[in-house]
DNA sequence: ATTACTTTTGCAACATTGTTGCACTTTTAT
DNA sequence: ATAAAAGTGCAACAATGTTGCAAAAGTAAT
């Protein structure tokens, strides 16, 4: 893991400018262990942008890579922000039981695949869901 | 792969009734290839009836494990008919230029997972996202 | 620091989807 | 054919996604 970048440093290193909208988000998700949905976002950052701008806010860090969205069986979308490295294997664990969300490390999963002749994989997502070393 | 149930069949087994809006989803879903939006749906069969009574048969033939719903990256969700092996692994392939998912045989998938101490799976979805066969 | 330019924000407004209550209709078992 | 149980359609509302536009804020050059 390389050393923690600010968010003004990442949102300089993306050219896009650095609001406070921007900035909030970005320090919220950067200090969280797990993955966050929209409104635990605005919640813990008091609510202070318009429902608009959060949702564009979003859009923008996930177009620019800097954050990116799981979604989940019951239709709820969290969102985390990336690895800087560019896999093609993400894969998220989801406790069914405190409803956590938490991106894997790679290392920890291996997928074979053997599609039908024809098919070609550009990206591959795992969602494991199960229980987290908290509820067990 | 067994022999196609008829719909009648499937809602029976379930002990569910047999309407015109259930049989009829159940039909287009069985006839398909490839898993459905709702909208899809509705289409193909002629819009007959309320938003509401549709939205309340997909959910009852899910909970009834009948179909399931996939969830795609764009949020957009599709429904298939469910295998009726109960496997913990569920996997699809979604073709990022047509916009189609399949379901995968699951013996075409081979995952291994390594989590850390006091993680339990119990279950595993598996999204490739690449090109199909016909779009290659 | 002021200015000029560009981008972002907040608001209004609307579309789409998810969801519930309730009266009416259909299915199913007798 | 009838009654009980379940499903449907309608109305209504909540939540979420989305756009246009004028005001505000960020950025770079003077």
């Amino acid at each position: 893991m390389s050393a923690k970048q600010s968010s003004e440093e990442i949102l300089s290193s993306h050219k896009l400018k650095s609001t406070a909208c921007r900035k909030t988000v970005l320090n919220e998700l950067l200090e969280s262990e797990t993955a966050m949905t929209e409104q635990e976002i605005k919640d813990v950052s008091g609510n202070l942008f318009d429902r608009v701008t959060f949702y564009r806010t979003l859009r923008t860090l996930e177009a620019a890579g800097i954050i990116h969205s799981i979604i989940l069986d019951n239709n709820q979308v969290k969102y985390a922000i990336s690895d800087m490295r560019q896999d093609t294997v993400h894969s998220h664990f989801h406790c069914i039981k405190c409803n956590e969300v938490q991106c894997l490390n790679d290392d920890a999963i291996d997928v074979k695949i053997a599609l039908p002749p024809g098919f070609k994989t550009q990206s591959l997502d795992v969602m494991i869901n199960g229980i987290c070393n908290h509820c067990n």
